[in-house]
DNA sequence: TTGAAAGCGCTAACAG
DNA sequence: CTGTTAGCGCTTTCAA
């Protein structure tokens, strides 16, 4: 069975193919008898426009891609992505995900889109400049806030601080950290475990030998490993602030498999408010982060980009909010996770 | 910054398009000064090629859509999907994900595919049937099994057999469902109710009034809200199956939150063994889905379907295997969640 | 080894 | 209101 074109079509009905392009089109000013004549043609051959087609000859596909690599993002569950799925429709775009590594925005794309929405921490600027200088233009959404292009995203480090200050003030004492890429000089943290020992500093405190767990991925299992290892040491940490939720859920089932209890013996938060925390036991304190505003930002410096491609990188700083839960000690009000 | 074409390149090398495209994709009969000068055209006119184009000319995109729709399917979790995209990589094949609704199946799909991974549960056959006359091969991966089409699932009736049969063997006597559309008629269940309701007439018992609870789509909110329903009446049950992971974790939460306790009060147990459940607490019992097996099997379909278009649909069955853990009152040997 | 030119399916000038 | 045609960027015969 062929796959028909607009030419087949145009033949079938006895018309030309400007008249079909019209039809398909929703043209306004045809005859309804060579609508009728052209629907039918159309029906019979079961034929569908072709994208590509369309795309090339439109120069543009309204697509962008949500690029997700194995770094991932603190905030993105599903969630998330249909927030911005629904920023993106917004202003007439359509987003496809993709998961995989860097290559996939360095080397040649698989696929023409409007636009790249880098869901990564620490990309290298590298890629980053020749995606724009090849000219699709690229947000990035990550923790990395380096001047190379646009950014929108929380101040990480503030984050971070907020909610080690937390749980400081719920009197914990020995805070240690899980997240934080191992290949990361110590010398040249980057904004969360800055943010996470200006805390602790503030107060007159310093992580210890081994309080700092780095971690490749955002992974539950990341975090689980992290944590039992802190927990294995000569002096087990009353609290841990993990760089991401997804490593807070870990962390906590380590906890909890050592024999302790979460948070009487150990306090946990992370960031992100994933929707899975709120379900959680105990219910996951976090950062919040406004992905509305992430996505909604994101997707207009990429409609701008359109316009201006060669102005200057923009940075945007998304709100957040520490949201305490059970697992650093806030009674959570019976009966409900946070909606929404 | 305007874009460069192969033209450009071409006209910078003062060479013809065909030899920029011959180096661009590295065929092999090029003088070494002349790949060199095209390189250097390439390099600083920053010419990528155009993958529109590229596709347009080559009548396939090497892309397959994972189109997960609402209704969403039982073990489709963030591990699923790099399954899938890893066997699809087995076959030259890269995956890009699409959530959102029918719409984007029946109506023009709004980037050429080479194939559609429907993760959908109760799909009606219409847009499958138009999709596939369209000439995009379609593999369902959801509930419904009619014959529309090739499907690759678990055999979802005999799985949710397995799960309340679990419960039951497990001394339950009252078991509560969750999942099921509430637009579908009771009289005609779809597989998974139906799995349920064999297990209980098997050893002498039905479903009480109210105690099959309908949700609309596989979220933790649905979970909770109807597991709070069921809670909530005059006899609550001393078991919940669940019809998906999502739904189960969201029916503990609200069990706790009821100041009941899983699994002594009430046990639950799910279907799709995602990574949550496994570090949630209690530790989901589920039932496992052959993940692998399924993305295998699904790609290959969409690639046979391209040298057999007008094949018979093919049904797969892939296996499934109960995983008792905590929620259903299994002892979890201590320290670790399951790996992998 | 390299060049000229056709054509993938579609839309939009431009004519009529 | 409808038809003819050029061209989006690329690959690929076919010649040279």
């Amino acid at each position: 069975m062929r796959i028909s074109t607009l030419k087949d079509v145009a033949r079938h009905a006895g018309v030309s193919v400007k008249t079909v392009s019209n039809v398909v089109n929703g043209y306004p000013y045809i005859s309804a008898d060579m609508r009728r004549r052209v629907q039918a043609a159309i029906e019979e051959l079961k034929y569908r426009p072709n994208p590509t087609a369309r795309h090339l000859r439109a120069g543009r596909t309204g697509l962008l891609a949500l690029v997700v690599t194995g770094t991932g993002l603190p905030y993105l569950d599903d969630l998330a992505v249909d927030v911005v799925a629904a920023a993106a429709a917004d202003r007439g775009y359509r987003v496809v995900v993709e998961r995989g590594d860097l290559a996939a925005i360095g080397a040649a794309r698989p696929m023409a889109v409007d636009g790249v929405l880098l869901a990564a921490d620490g990309t290298p600027p590298e890629p980053i400049q020749a995606q724009a200088a090849a000219g699709t233009p690229l947000v990035r959404l990550g923790e990395t806030r380096d001047g190379h292009g646009d950014h929108v995203a929380i101040d990480h480090a503030r984050a971070a601080r907020d909610a080690t200050e937390h749980l400081l003030r719920a009197g914990r004492r020995t805070v240690a950290a899980i997240g934080g890429h191992p290949d990361q000089s110590p010398a040249a943290p980057g904004p969360r475990t800055a943010g996470y020992r200006q805390a602790l500093r503030r107060v007159g405190l310093a992580p210890r030998p081994g309080d700092e767990q780095p971690v490749r991925w955002h992974r539950r299992a990341e975090g689980h490993r992290a944590a039992r290892a802190l927990l294995a040491g000569p002096a087990p940490p009353d609290a841990i602030f993990c760089h991401s939720d997804l490593l807070a859920i870990g962390a906590v089932r380590a906890v909890v498999d050592a024999g302790l209890r979460v948070p009487d013996d150990v306090a946990v938060i992370g960031i992100g408010d994933i929707e899975e925390g709120r379900y959680s036991r105990p219910a996951l304190s976090t950062v919040a982060v406004d992905t509305a505003f992430i996505a909604r930002e994101a997707v207009a410096r990429i409609a701008a980009r359109g316009d201006q491609p060669d102005a200057a990188p923009v940075e945007i700083t998304a709100p957040h909010a520490v949201r305490p839960r059970e697992s650093s000690g806030a009674a959570t009000p019976a009966g409900r996770p946070l909606p929404g």
